[in-house]
DNA sequence: AATGGGACCTGCGCGC
DNA sequence: TGCGCGCAGGTCCCAT
């Protein structure tokens, strides 16, 4: 399930190989992942374009072609953008993208001789060819990119809010760019409980919370991402982030920090893993907050 | 405004 | 061994 630090590696893997390459032959497996607009015209006008520079907003990557128009990407849960070389025989090339286990969605076929697979298990992609990408209603209601944001203006956007603190944070109208791993991941460093308040955070936290976003995000590119799951890069290896998990998906294992046990609770239909004893709720911090209060 | 649920999908792991 | 069920989560959409 790429979040920021897995579209943002496969922008930076992206711009390494594709950037100025002619895409040649689009071959659709399944149209259903095209959203916008109907397979043929996508196709063609897709053909014969080359990418021109990429580009991430949130989770969203986006392709600038030599016409003026973008290809956006959205890899939802399972999608992948994987780089291989072209087969040389047309026949080899049908062979492989031949129905059956296969999830290659889109083929792109580049001008370098390589191919661009969009695989996608579960169908949720979405690739789009639009003339702006800024007019996208999902774009629109994006909340402000993690590193353009200052510490007074999350400060103030967090006391606005009474909701728990981690659907907040997968709120991509709030903040953009965080998915259920990182959140996760940040509250345990900050040491915030899943369910606390927004509203309630006292400087210490929000602080805390402010760094430990930028510092686990960039941390995660660095390291090519979390593959769990499905997410590979574009040379199909796995990201390397996932070995310094702490909490996402240790639910009944010991804590790294602590040795306690790391529990799993549902918040909004969606699992948190957090550990019970590094981020203590509310009440066991009540002694706690009224220090910070008279400081 | 905030929250909860269902829909979209498919593979996997579980219990029986 | 095999079947059916629930679960996984990003986003949209609807209801309350």
């Amino acid at each position: 399930m790429p979040e920021l630090p897995e579209v943002e590696t496969i922008k930076n893997d992206l711009c390494k190989t594709v950037c100025g390459k002619k895409i040649v032959r689009v071959l659709i497996h399944n149209p259903k992942v095209i959203r916008q607009p109907a397979p043929a015209v996508f196709k063609k006008s897709l053909e014969g374009r080359s990418i021109k520079r990429i580009l991430r907003r949130g989770k969203l990557l986006i392709l600038e072609l030599s016409n003026g128009k973008f290809l956006t990407v959205h890899f939802k849960m399972t999608g992948q953008l994987v780089l291989r070389q072209s087969p040389s025989a047309p026949k080899k090339l049908l062979a492989a993208v031949a129905p059956g286990k296969n999830i290659c969605r889109v083929t792109f076929c580049l001008s370098s001789g390589m191919t661009l697979d969009f695989n996608d298990q579960r169908l949720f992609g979405e690739l789009r060819l639009i003339d702006d990408w800024k007019k996208l209603k999902f774009i629109q209601s994006l909340g402000p990119e993690p590193f353009d944001l200052t510490f007074a203006d999350f400060k103030d956007m967090l006391f606005k809010r009474k909701t728990e603190i981690k659907p907040l944070l997968l709120d991509q109208t709030f903040i953009s760019g965080i998915g259920n791993i990182y959140a996760a991941e940040i509250l345990f460093r900050a040491k915030i409980n899943p369910q606390s308040s927004a509203r309630s955070l006292v400087n210490k936290d929000q602080l805390a919370l402010y760094k430990e976003i930028q510092k686990v995000l960039t941390s995660a590119i660095k390291h090519g991402g979390s593959s769990v799951d499905d997410y590979v890069r574009v040379s199909g290896e796995n990201g390397d982030y996932a070995r310094f998990h702490q909490v996402y998906g240790r639910q009944g294992k010991h804590c790294f920090a602590c040795a306690g046990l790391i529990q799993r609770i549902a918040q909004g239909g969606r699992g948190t893993y957090f550990c019970p004893r590094c981020q203590p709720g509310y009440l066991s911090r009540l002694s706690e907050l009224e220090k910070e209060r008279k400081k």
